[in-house]
DNA sequence: TACCATATTGATACTATGTATCAGTGCGTG
DNA sequence: CACGCACTGATACATAGTATCAATATGGTA
């Protein structure tokens, strides 16, 4: 096992970002930069609450809110309407949820804000914004079914 | 001011629904139905309990619940995250939600269906579903702007 | 380096949006 | 018209946030 690097990279990037709007360092930001920035899946605010007992509940939800709006994690709403979390690179995108194992790819070559603005410009309705999510199976879990059967 | 037939067609339409699916005829069923027919815009479960206080909470959830298994009724995710519910017709569709009047309307002409078919394939995804929310001004409130200006 | 204005925190409480349980009620079938 | 069981409503609980506010920690500065 490689020796562990603190501050990991990718929560350094995450204070960074902070830094650069004029938000503090503090100990409780740092501690969820590194929690998001540890974590593979989606997940939601109460799990990370639970990774971080000794941060307040309130403070959790702030600090992601504010990394939201720094487009540093975005907003994944899975098929049951649960809010999870997710780091986050490029600006607007959406995702391919597998409900199976309940990871997250980004989706690439959709351009579904063309077909929208068509779409919408037919009804006299003038587009501000949309939300898309995928469903289905990822291509390992596809694999690991075949595999069993 | 026509007379107001009771039931409304379309409350009816959602009890034979139910009907058809063995579900009871139950005056809270009848009442939930009436109130969702006349409804015009999305509105949240707590809204519907609120103008139905008489019912149980429970009861408004559970109605609720059903007639979006019989797809008589749709959710609706707004911006901010709240579900809301609505009269449906068709099967699965989407909607053109007005951020300022709370209006929706049904987006017709967009076929995400195939799209999203070519891209999820191209990353190995087996395409189960999909959520599309589309957010922006319908033509009424452009114009009514528009007529301030 | 010590100070201080203020950004931030965490406790608490509150709203919204559900689900689970369970005793009691009321449908509709026979 | 009676009986089984679907349904209801009260209650409690879980999740997902937001608002308030006194106490505290930060970072710029004297």
């Amino acid at each position: 096992m490689p020796p562990r690097r603190w501050p990991t990279p990718m929560a350094e990037e995450i204070l960074t970002a902070l830094d650069e709007q004029g938000y503090r360092s503090t100990a409780p930001r740092r501690a969820v930069a590194e929690a998001v920035a540890g974590r593979q899946r989606p997940f939601s605010a109460e799990e990370l609450y639970r990774h971080l007992p000794h941060l307040g509940r309130a403070t959790i939800y702030r600090t992601l809110k504010i990394l939201v709006d720094l487009e540093v994690v975005c907003r994944v709403l899975l098929e049951g309407g649960e809010m999870h979390y997710q780091l986050s690179h490029r600006g607007h995108h959406h995702h391919l949820l597998c409900v199976e194992c309940g990871s997250s790819q980004d989706l690439i070559g959709c351009d579904v804000e063309e077909m929208l603005a068509g779409a919408s410009a037919n009804h006299g309705f003038q587009l501000s914004g949309h939300r898309l999510e995928v469903y289905g199976r990822c291509r390992r879990c596809i694999e690991k079914t075949a595999a069993i059967a």
